[in-house]
DNA sequence: TATTGTTATACTCTATAACTATA
DNA sequence: TATAGTTATAGAGTATAACAATA
């Protein structure tokens, strides 16, 4: 059961075999991966008129704790955006009313961002059935795959640096 | 050695300690893998005036072997892009000389895509190093961890397709 | 002077819809 | 009528640079 990268690595094994393009298995299937996974997170988050970076910028501040507040300089990290594009990220969010933002009384230049009651329940409710997607996706590994897979991952991370 | 997804995973234990949070692992670290390999073959590609979608589209007539030469719906069908984004792409390319667009002789509707001498020469002194940083990458995985790791991709690929 | 954050601006990429031409 | 392809248009998302306020 040959799949799409199946028959590219054919093709270039036949217009270039003295070529070793075996890196391409994993680099094709990692690319791969990461879309179909994605899409599927993305289908769980338009259920509950969420997007992904949408998700991201919630999901930071529930995880951070009581009470749910962080500088956008510390969302921009987290991203690993600009702090100008989390500007305009919290600019809809803010006009959703799921995000508030107000005065950092410790640095008269800084603000912090905090969930509002509606984005406290709106990602308290997305955030199971979040987890459920990503259940159902782990689930077609055992534990031990998933550990292996993990472990792989990370190896493949630094070396990229 | 904790990295920041093992600090997520932290929060989130202290956040939510009811919550199994352990297919974030895999997810999460498949999303940051994705996202560090796409910057390290884009770093190698900008070498030679390409971003991604344009190697891919010159790899991909590279690859059909001679005469080089696909339909406008072959490409997007590979990409998984519309037949319109195509269309654009191949305007640029075109319009560097990477590309040429003929009638197609079968069909009086359709049009074939080519490489030109300057587009063949092109992604033909790319390829090399684009499999010399796909090595650099995968080089830090033993053959076996290559294919294990192939492997696993595929099947979390098949769970979310 | 350096830092935090926002806005103005421009750029890239994409899809939807409208259109042309041919099957 | 259906298909292949292009273009016009609009939308989303981002970063760079300019700006305001405070440290």
């Amino acid at each position: 059961m040959a799949d799409q990268l199946d028959r590219i690595l054919a093709q270039w094994h036949a217009e270039k075999p003295g070529l070793d393009v075996s890196p391409m298995a994993v680099v094709g299937r990692l690319s791969r991966a990461a879309s179909a996974v994605d899409a599927r997170l993305a289908a769980t988050f338009a259920g509950h008129g969420l997007d992904s970076s949408t998700f991201d910028v919630l999901a930071t501040l529930l995880r951070s704790g009581p009470p749910y507040s962080l500088a956008p300089a510390a969302l921009a990290r987290d991203a690993m955006i600009s702090t100008s594009a989390v500007a305009q990220r919290l600019n809809k969010l803010e006009a959703r009313g799921l995000v508030a933002r107000k005065a950092n009384p410790d640095d008269g230049r800084g603000t912090l961002v905090s969930l509002t009651p509606a984005g406290r329940n709106l990602i308290e409710a997305a955030l199971p059935d979040h987890l459920a997607t990503e259940h159902a996706l782990t689930g077609a590994l055992t534990k031990k795959e998933q550990a292996q897979l993990a472990a792989l991952l990370q190896k493949l991370t630094d070396a990229a640096g």
